[in-house]
DNA sequence: CGCCACTATGACAACGTTGTCGCCTGACGG
DNA sequence: CCGTCAGGCGACAACGTTGTCATAGTGGCG
């Protein structure tokens, strides 16, 4: 800045000026300084910039699970477009789904000083947050609720979602129903589970352990799993895939298997219309998600002092087919 | 930190000593300055650190043409992947493939100061990363190449995986093969093209405009290019899809369609494979080209100067059925 | 006993910017 | 002709850190 303002013959404060568009500064060495800086290739230090005003600092910082997943990549897109509307740039990490990543993230976000964070949590423990919140860092948890403190969160309907997929099986004659699930250290697939045996309940079904699988889906675990449900003399005639990634991996254990049960899955996935029987699954609005959270940030942002808000996202049952094999 | 100091009843400079790890602190004075900080919550400044270094930031830019597809999800995770084991973040950002956001963008995170950018360039005109470049960051440009500055590139086979592609239709009999992808003033589009044209030489089947179709692939119009390209005369009989978005759009324009022509992706997608018939693609491995961008970034982060370098990655079909459909 | 090396610590400047304040100049009204 | 006022501009401090240098105390050695 310096430089530009020896080259433009002014202070250092004028081209400061000039930079932020200040009124009182003369045509003509404003554009002085203009020139100076195209010359020069000038560009202001956001850092220090930042650093003086003390304020913002124009990003928030964004921890989801595994960008790679569709899901939480649509998440991001729509974050991200929120983001921009509002001017700030976002920091994205993943973590892996375990809480020391998500605990590093989130406080090398918060010693850069980002305006916010929106975070689908990893564990149940975040303590660790309470003194950044209390300096005045926002905290908004996406599709899963603060393990021990109270924060602004959006969820979508869990229970209910996974009510309908049993409900929709039952109504297709179906009595021997699986539920297929990630691990139950997940609050999503821990809801999930309890929305089951609601479903159960409600349908008149009994709830029967032996149906119920829940552990982190690889290609093997599932189709081990699979196996399992299948076999034995009343096997399953029908899944509840817990979420996108169980319900590929499931359509891909039974690609080749003689008899193929009904299934539903939690999460709509791409190509889940084209395939054969085309998926039936809950689905939601996973840009609704990222944007609602977004929006509910920037309140924050903003100095919306009122109480943590908790919103729940509403799911529909999109029958595609899958839903309504026979037993 | 003068709180800190103050609390522990030190200098500043010994509380920087001390969240620095610097040695020539005496054990007691750590304690008693840990201790500070642990009961204010205090957390250094990263912003004001990377000022008074002056030094890197420990961020880096990426810049694709939307996180919210999966080919750049993948992209942006291997890329994350790569930053987290150099100890840098990441900050992200979707151009929406026009020229005037992936500018804003660019020169937003050079503003940041950050020490390097990754960018799938959405259009031709690179001058204004000039001045940043001579400034000290680098760029490296992934997927496509820059446009009129020489810059390191990480690119895919294009052209070999395209004639490829035709080549294995023409073996299944084919004759009559259409080309349908994006817009040709996307860099892979047009190389695409180019494959597609000395794939149809080679393989000695006559290469015929009216068989190629290059726009924004939106459902809607794929959908209408497929009508043109099934009807008359003398129909295809096969498609080369231009990259997974243009296949996805196919299939779903195919879904409902009496006759279904041969198909074969560039760019593998997931489920790809449990479709009825499985599409065959000419797959490459994202992960690995955001990797060797990621790492050639890092290798000019860290003072590499030797001259700007272009790496092609191989590509390799993946027959599953799709591109045997007989004519 | 005097000197030196070494440890532990602090004062101060600087990073690149912007907010505050004050100075100078020229125009305008009385 | 003088006072007032506004426009245009610069000097300086400050944001939160860290690098440099100086200083005080301690122990060992000739």
């Amino acid at each position: 800045m310096s430089d530009v303002a020896r080259l433009a013959g002014v202070s250092i404060k004028t081209v400061s000026r000039v930079v932020n568009d200040e009124p009182a500064v003369h045509p003509d060495t404003a554009e002085r300084v203009i020139a100076a800086i195209e010359q020069l290739g000038f560009r202001r230090n956001l850092g220090a910039r930042n650093l003086r005003r003390g304020s913002t600092t124009g990003t928030i910082g964004l921890i989801v699970e595994d960008v790679g997943n569709p899901f939480y990549s649509e998440l991001t897109r729509a974050v991200e477009k929120i983001a921009t509307s509002y001017g700030r740039q976002v920091l994205t990490g993943s973590s892996d789904e375990t809480r020391e990543r998500e605990r590093e993230l989130a406080l090398e976000f918060c010693a850069r000083r980002v305006d916010g964070i929106l975070v689908v949590p990893a564990g149940m423990q975040h303590g660790y947050l309470v003194p950044e919140m209390r300096a005045g860092t926002p905290v908004v948890f996406i599709d899963r609720p603060a393990g021990d403190i109270v924060a602004d969160t959006v969820l979508v309907d869990n229970i209910g979602g996974t009510v309908q997929a049993v409900t929709h099986l039952v109504s297709h004659g179906h009595r021997r129903v699986a539920f297929l699930a990630d691990s139950p250290d997940i609050y999503t697939a821990a809801e999930r589970l309890r929305g089951f045996r609601e479903g159960c309940a409600r349908a008149g079904i009994g709830y029967d352990e032996r149906l119920v699988v829940m552990r982190t889906p690889t290609p093997e675990s599932v189709a081990e799993a699979v196996k399992t449900l299948l076999a034995g003399p009343d096997p399953a005639t029908a899944v509840v895939a817990g979420n996108n990634r169980v319900a590929v991996n499931l359509l891909r254990a039974l690609a080749h298997a003689e008899r193929r049960p009904a299934m539903i899955s939690f999460d709509d996935f791409e190509l889940a219309d084209l395939l054969d029987p085309p998926v039936s699954v809950i689905a939601h609005d996973v840009g609704a998600l990222g944007e609602a959270a977004a929006e509910l940030l920037f309140a924050r942002i903003q100095g919306d002092q009122s109480a943590p808000r908790k919103v729940v996202l509403p799911v529909h049952l999109v029958a595609r087919g899958s839903g309504e094999v026979a037993p």
